[in-house]
DNA sequence: TTTAGGG
DNA sequence: CCCTAAA
């Protein structure tokens, strides 16, 4: 049985290259969408991961790093950011900013503009750079349902850049994106949704861009249509660009990003997300193609973020995820498309086909979709979440100007503190600056990470078949409760590299630039030499939500054991957390496809599941054939006793072989527990025994007069059986012949 | 449900 | 004993 955890945190993902496969990443069902946006903000991204659970065991944990070193830093510039800092601020409130939230920001607003049809996007320069500044939207996730599948997440944090509108497409060191989100009404709600979720995909693409820091996992969606048509990019990056414009698009963030309430649990407390950011991180193909458009895509909005956007962040966990199984060529594909596949059906492409699929999966699932509806709902709930969360910001650039400055310090923060808890990012671009010097000079300032799940690995369990279901229940917790409680041991990994020394500070091992966080990743490994980490599950058994901790490196690695893991004896589990950019290191799980099954329905959320190393895969492994269930227990064994043979020998001399029904009730009218499959068992067992060799026998001895009995009594049925078979068309033809 | 067989 | 395809 495996048991997956869901790595909230904020790990860079697997790069998202167009080459390497996607494979690691899986989905959960649980993702998140976003959807809806809100204008400013920009995002920045996330990371994701994937999510097995077969099990649904998913325990969320939050983790928080202690104030380690890192800040936050910032979030990219968004060109248009000014709103986006507006909304950022406000929404932030001096809180910490979760990825999550921004996202979900940043889908509000795009579902905002959506209905507002107020900012249609333009390419980049379309909208206001006031207004466009802050793009980012948050989608929610359609609370219909529908669910829009990425294969990869990406966290993506938006950050709002003021300043920059456009220069977020291109300028690579601006991280930030804008999104907006043209409405384009027109478009069925479907259709929007595609659209909208190719524009966030754009609008990350473009963060992504702009950052280094950031990455962008895969996007998969596709919109089938980019109606913007203004461009239709070869579906690659351009589409994402592109098409983000469209009215609706839907993103769904994993992990970090959470939506809603439904998941609510999860988020609310535990998860902090952190969003490396990391151009290198970012798949190219992701990465919008320059285009304004996607650059605009961002922009617009505005205000709303507070509200909605950023302001919260909301984690949404589901608690049921289901893994998707994205194949990996999806993913790859998608990588490679560069963009978010939002629907599934809308997709045309070739690629989309394996988008199909996946989407088909998504869509099964239920997802969160965060609409803005919902987001606006959940408003309040999102800033507990916020509150909890610390913002992630993109070492990438995503702030101000002055962020960047700090952003170009590492890409990997995900969220700072400052020592009062108070999220520098949170604030947004106004505060972003303060926020930023104090988190990199302040030792104060922690780095979050979240990690919303950690698989576990197969679980191999023993019982009697006469244990009952519930002893099995037991037993399962007891197991997973071990594992996690102490017998992990969590692994760091950077660029596939496992990083040994403890010791060292997060900013020595590299983690503090963003770049590196790309490769961040997280393992879970079964020696136990790390005490447990307190195993502490949110109200959902199904995730896990690690805090985010700031800190070190050394303190993740021992956050992130904590959580998760069971694992199968030998294997090493794997966090999902972050492939990243290298999708090298993330070794990809497979088993995407029984979580899938388990979550389709319920989760929503996708979660891509990093490539997982050899040791990651062992971790994986999908369900085993369970043995038996209990449920199936297998009877006692009851052995014949001689007087049984006896009786049995009888009734067959009697009747025959194959009147099995009849020997029953002849013989064992009254002895329950002897079925007439069984008479037919032990008979053919008697034949067996009869043909051996006394040495060879085994169990209570049969007396041989018994089984010379059962010998004659076997040859005479089986003559007079094969007898019946050739008479009958003999005597058939005899008859006619006669 | 029974039978018939493989596991 | 279990599991199943066939009948």
């Amino acid at each position: 049985m495996h048991v997956d955890l869901r790595f909230a945190s904020c790990l860079p993902l697997p790069r998202p290259c167009g080459d390497e496969e996607p494979e690691f990443w899986r989905f959960d069902g649980n993702l998140r969408s976003l959807r809806g946006s809100h204008s400013h903000p920009v995002l920045e991204v996330a990371q994701f991961h994937l999510v097995i659970s077969h099990w649904d065991m998913v325990l969320q944990r939050r983790l928080d790093c202690g104030s380690s070193g890192y800040h936050a830093p910032v979030m990219p510039h968004v060109p248009r950011s000014a709103r986006g800092k507006r909304s950022i601020r406000k929404k932030v409130e001096g809180k910490p900013l979760c990825a999550f939230d921004l996202l979900a920001t940043v889908a509000g607003k795009l579902l905002s503009e959506r209905e507002n049809s107020l900012a249609s996007c333009d390419n980049t320069g379309t909208s206001d750079p006031a207004a466009a500044k802050d793009t980012i939207k948050r989608e929610q996730i359609d609370s219909n349902e529908r669910s829009i599948k990425f294969e990869a997440f990406d966290l993506l944090s938006c950050n709002e850049h003021p300043k920059s509108s456009k220069a977020t497409s291109s300028g690579p060191t601006s991280p930030i994106v804008k999104s907006e989100i043209s409405d384009e009404d027109a478009v069925g709600g479907e259709s929007k949704f595609i659209e909208d979720s190719r524009k966030i995909g754009c609008g990350i693409a473009a963060v992504a861009e702009n950052f280094d820091n950031v990455r962008i996992s895969s996007c998969s969606m596709e919109s089938h249509e980019c109606k913007d048509g203004s461009k239709k990019l070869p579906q690659g990056q351009q589409q994402t660009a592109g098409n983000a414009t469209d009215g609706n698009a839907l993103y769904r963030l994993d992990g970090l990003v959470d939506l809603d309430a439904k998941h609510s649990v999860l988020g609310s407390s535990d998860s902090s997300v952190e969003v490396p950011l990391h151009r290198n991180n970012i798949y190219r193909n992701t990465l919008l193609p320059k285009q304004e458009d996607g650059m605009d895509l961002a922009a617009c909005n505005d205000d709303d973020e507070n509200s909605s956007g950023c302001t919260h962040p909301t984690v949404v966990t589901n608690k049921t995820s289901r893994m998707q199984h994205i194949g990996d060529r999806r993913i790859r594909k998608l990588l490679a498309s560069k963009f978010w596949r939002v629907a599934p059906t809308m997709l045309q492409d070739s690629e989309t086909s394996n988008y199909d699929v996946e989407q088909k999966h998504t869509l099964q699932g239920k997802r969160m979709c965060y609409t803005r509806q919902r987001t606006q709902r959940n408003s309040s709930k999102r800033r507990k979440l916020f509150d909890r969360c610390s913002v992630s910001v993109c070492g990438g650039g995503i702030y101000d100007e002055d962020v960047s400055n700090l952003c170009e310090n590492g890409g990997i923060k995900l969220e700072t503190y400052d020592s009062q808890g108070n999220l520098c990012e949170a604030n947004g671009a106004s505060s972003t600056t303060t926020g930023q010097k104090s988190c990199y000079e302040s030792p104060e300032y922690h780095v979050k990470l979240s990690i919303k799940s950690f698989k576990v690995p197969e679980l191999v369990i023993e019982i009697p078949e006469t244990a009952t279901v519930g002893s099995l229940k037991r037993t399962v917790l007891d197991a997973v409760t071990a594992i996690l409680g102490g017998g992990l041991c969590v692994g760091v990994l950077l660029q596939g590299k496992k990083v040994r020394d403890d010791n060292k500070t997060l900013h020595q091992v590299g983690i503090s630039h963003g770049d590196k966080l790309d490769n961040l990743g997280f393992t879970l490994e079964p020696n136990p030499r790390q005490s447990p980490a307190p195993l502490t599950s949110s109200e959902d058994p199904n995730f896990l939500s690690i805090g985010c901790a700031p800190e070190p490196l050394d303190r993740i690695s021992p956050v992130a054991p904590a959580v998760v893991d069971q694992g199968g004896p030998d294997a090493t589990q794997f966090l999902q957390i972050c492939p990243e950019s290298d999708h090298d290191s993330v070794p990809s799980p497979t088993d995407a496809a029984s979580s899938l099954e388990k979550t389709k329905a319920n989760s929503l959320a996708l979660v891509a599941v990093p490539p997982m190393d050899t040791e990651a895969l062992a971790m994986v492994p999908l369900r085993n054939k369970p043995k038996r269930s209990e449920a199936t227990q297998r009877r006692v064994r009851r052995p014949f006793s001689v007087a049984e043979v006896e009786a049995l020998v009888q009734a067959v001399e009697k009747l025959g072989t194959g009147r099995w029904r009849d020997v029953k009730l002849c013989a064992f009218e009254n002895a329950k527990h002897r079925t007439y499959v069984d008479l037919k068992d032990k008979w053919k067992t008697l034949v067996h025994t009869a043909r051996i060799s006394p040495q060879q026998r085994r169990g209570e001895p049969v007396p041989q007069e018994l089984l010379d009995r059962v010998l004659s009594a076997q040859a005479y049925w089986s003559q007079q059986q094969a007898k019946l078979l050739l008479k009958p068309p003999a005597s058939a033809e005899t008859r006619l012949l006669l």
